[in-house]
DNA sequence: TTCATAGATAGATAAATACTATCACATAAA
DNA sequence: TTTATGTGATAGTATTTATCTATCTATGAA
């Protein structure tokens, strides 16, 4: 048997009050149901808690000794009852995004404070994820929801998109497209393009584009992340196609490597926002995804396309 | 409503085996019930907790938030049990000892060591406080249990007696009487004799041995605690009855007075324990009183007179 | 004594809690 | 595809628990 936070609320308010009836006319509940509950307090414990007597009842020294313990109780109670009330708008909790590593940091700062202007109560937990593992973990609970690239691999997520990102094509400031006004497709043929590690779903893309334009995808020097991708275009290693997000926050403002107007077509991965279907919170995610439409819409327009059609997605995918 | 200890033990259940009827099963009660249980909470709480799915249950954001709450809740209650459980000879808690100031610190020392080495789970908090407002406090539960000195004043509490404390006559180390072998009783005729303030039962005692011999109460200059009495004897203000425990404690090892042996009649107050009636702790303080008592033979019987009888006591008064 | 008030008790009722049996749906295996 | 297994939800019933009113006994104060 164990104790119940009622009689434990019963047992701290007969000794505030000093007498059965005292606390039992502050508790709104009528003098024997305090006494019966007391003594299944009692016996459930195994420990005389009160000394009753004509004049009142008195807290034993064993029943003292719990009181302290009863009293974090009550506080930790009512702090649920409080977080609880403040729950309101779901605004209650951390709320834990993966996002990808080629995305997240050129994309969330961004974002962000426009987020929590809107949800000041909302705390979001961000951890960066393959977009792979970005959706299995969505799909375990371990995420509440994503930001990911599609297409998507696991059917039966709700997703909003929310802007295609395109890549741009970049090379050292000493590489022979430096100098021209534009690339055309038929100058990558034969053209060392650099790739990221396999497990980014950006690799899929920059595969497709090697593929198309007949360059050569160097294999063996392939970046763990954008910015290594970064260093080893600057070395002169070879020419890439970078988020244009990516381009606009780590590129544009440095001299190392530059990026280039290609005058060909337009490569982009499609970014959307998921979810589990059938979550609760599926209204606040859409509303989450607005602010991100928004957003992206009022400072990102030079970089991004926005395609606000919600059904029949394709993930922009060429 | 109020969420129950049961609710928030199924929820973390739940949240920590992944499904309603992995919990229910480590919760040895059926799943609809979980289902039930859950379902009230959320609903008093206005909160979805779980994320409900075919492939099990997972905590929502705001549910997530509640945990640690939760835990902390639980660790609380089982502390509570553990603590009950430790209470088999009721040992549990914090005993409040009253003690009169002029007998405390001259008895207490002898007997607490031997109390904890009985009783090793027993916490005795120790306040002094003159033996009427021992009493009062007693009735009024702010002592669990107190020495004090007889006669008592407020009758139906349940006492022990302990032993009878003579009173022993202290004197200047140059005053007439330090040469003499023994002080009759005619030679404190007119003599200045000092007591303790008024409050203290003590008085009364004092108040007596000065009516009976003729000496002169020098009710201006009443000490306000043994020791000061102490200092104003050896000024030569005059001499004192003090009780044999702290001539014992605090005469005997200095110089600054000496006792002299009286050769009259012996007053002496009587010493007991008191509990309020009716208590179920009263095998306790008799065992207390018992150990008092053995120790007091052992080692104070050259200072006190013991008095086993345990009825019709008469509190030593003359 | 008389009165007010303390906690204890008896008996009835309402509420909460639990169970069994079953359903509807999703996933994985045959 | 069909089947088996596992998920939570639901209906209906039985039991346990919590609560109430009315009453009792004992104590302390006027």
């Amino acid at each position: 048997m164990e104790p119940t936070i009622k009689q434990l609320r019963y047992l701290l308010s007969v000794s505030q009050a000093g007498s059965f009836r005292g606390a039992a006319e502050r508790l709104d509940i009528a003098q024997p149901t305090l006494t019966a509950q007391i003594n299944t307090l009692e016996s459930k414990l195994g420990v005389t808690l009160l000394e009753r007597s004509r004049q009142g009842a008195q807290l034993t020294p064993a029943g003292r000794s719990f009181i302290p313990f009863i009293e974090t109780i009550l506080e930790q109670v009512a702090s649920i009852g409080r977080l609880a009330k403040e729950a309101d708008g779901s605004l209650i909790g951390t709320y834990r995004l993966g996002v990808p590593p080629t995305l997240g940091p050129y994309f969330l700062p961004e974002v962000i404070p426009t987020i929590h202007q809107s949800f000041p109560g909302l705390k979001i937990f961000v951890r960066e994820n393959a977009p792979r593992d970005l959706e299995v973990g969505l799909l375990h609970s371990e995420y509440d929801f994503i930001i990911t690239t599609l297409p998507m691999e696991i059917p039966n997520l709700s997703i909003e998109p929310l802007f295609n990102e395109p890549l741009v094509l970049v090379c050292a400031p000493d590489h022979a497209f430096a100098e021209q006004d534009a690339v055309k497709p038929d100058d990558l043929h034969g053209e060392n393009l650099l790739a990221i590690e396999e497990k980014h779903r950006l690799f899929d893309l920059m595969q497709t584009i090697a593929l198309q334009f007949s360059a050569r995808l160097l294999r063996d020097y392939e970046g763990t992340s954008l910015d290594t991708l970064r260093h080893m275009i600057g070395t002169g290693l070879g020419i890439a196609f970078l988020p244009a997000l990516y381009v606009k926050s780590e590129i544009t403002p440095r001299k190392d490597v530059i990026s280039i107007n290609f005058d060909g077509p337009t490569f982009a991965r499609g970014v959307a926002l998921a979810w589990r279907p059938g979550s609760r919170r599926a209204e606040l995610y859409k509303q989450i995804a607005q602010i991100m439409r928004t957003v992206s819409h009022d400072t990102l327009s030079d970089h991004i396309t926005l395609n606000m059609q919600t059904t029949g997605y394709d993930g922009g995918r060429l």
